[in-house]
DNA sequence: AACGTCCGCAACCGCCTATTG
DNA sequence: GCAATAGGCGGTTGCGGACGT
């Protein structure tokens, strides 16, 4: 491992390998490129357009943010709902899930997962994985937020959720869920 | 004002599979 | 047919900004 650590940085230092964030050139200089010679073969594109990256870095830059297609900030409550349910059908199968998010990345529902969701799995002492945090997203978040996509301004306070602690229920309210 | 800590996100890594030569 | 290289995926990290003390 050490020895591998040593070795990648040998070659980094000998082909001037970049890692980290993006400059604004580098986004540029990708851009431009996709734009004149289209995506795809990340490794020669990488050496092609003159980056100091590898193909992994370029391909991710491009997917994840630079892509003309790609919807960046708060996801709607659509969205959210949609997450929930397939996740609670296919788990952390997050490019799957992905696919059926148009302009949405594995990455950014993945990050909201892990940040949003997870959270709220914590503060009820539980698992996301477990029948408890299942039950608590079927019988209450979910209309909680199907509620909020209908723009019906009164609370939902009457879905009973066993095993939850009361406390928690009746604290929180949608933010950290319905973001905007 | 200065310091600590929390949180969200972009980007990385390792592993596995697919493709290529 | 196989070894090497590239691509794809899921998990993890670390930076920077927000927030609290």
């Amino acid at each position: 491992k050490l020895d591998d650590d040593l070795l990648r940085h040998e070659e980094e230092a000998a082909e001037e390998i970049r890692r980290g964030p993006w400059t604004v050139e580098e986004d540029l200089t990708l851009v431009n490129y996709i734009a004149d010679h289209g995506d795809g073969r990340w490794n020669s594109l990488a050496r092609a357009a003159g980056l100091k990256r590898t193909g992994k870095s370029c391909r991710l830059r491009w997917l994840n943010y630079l892509r003309p297609d790609v919807k960046r900030g708060n996801f709607t409550a659509d969205e959210q709902l949609l997450i929930l349910d397939l996740h609670s059908r296919w788990g952390n199968r997050w490019s799957k899930i992905a696919q059926h998010l148009p302009g949405r990345t594995d990455n950014e529902i993945k990050n909201y997962w892990r940040t949003r969701v997870q959270k709220h799995a914590k503060q009820l002492n539980c698992d996301a994985n477990s029948t408890k945090f299942k039950d608590a997203m079927k019988y209450l978040w979910m209309p909680r937020l199907a509620d909020h996509h209908l723009q019906q301004a009164s609370t939902v306070g009457d879905h009973l959720v066993p095993g939850l602690p009361t406390a928690y229920m009746e604290s929180s309210d949608l933010s950290g869920w319905v973001q905007g």
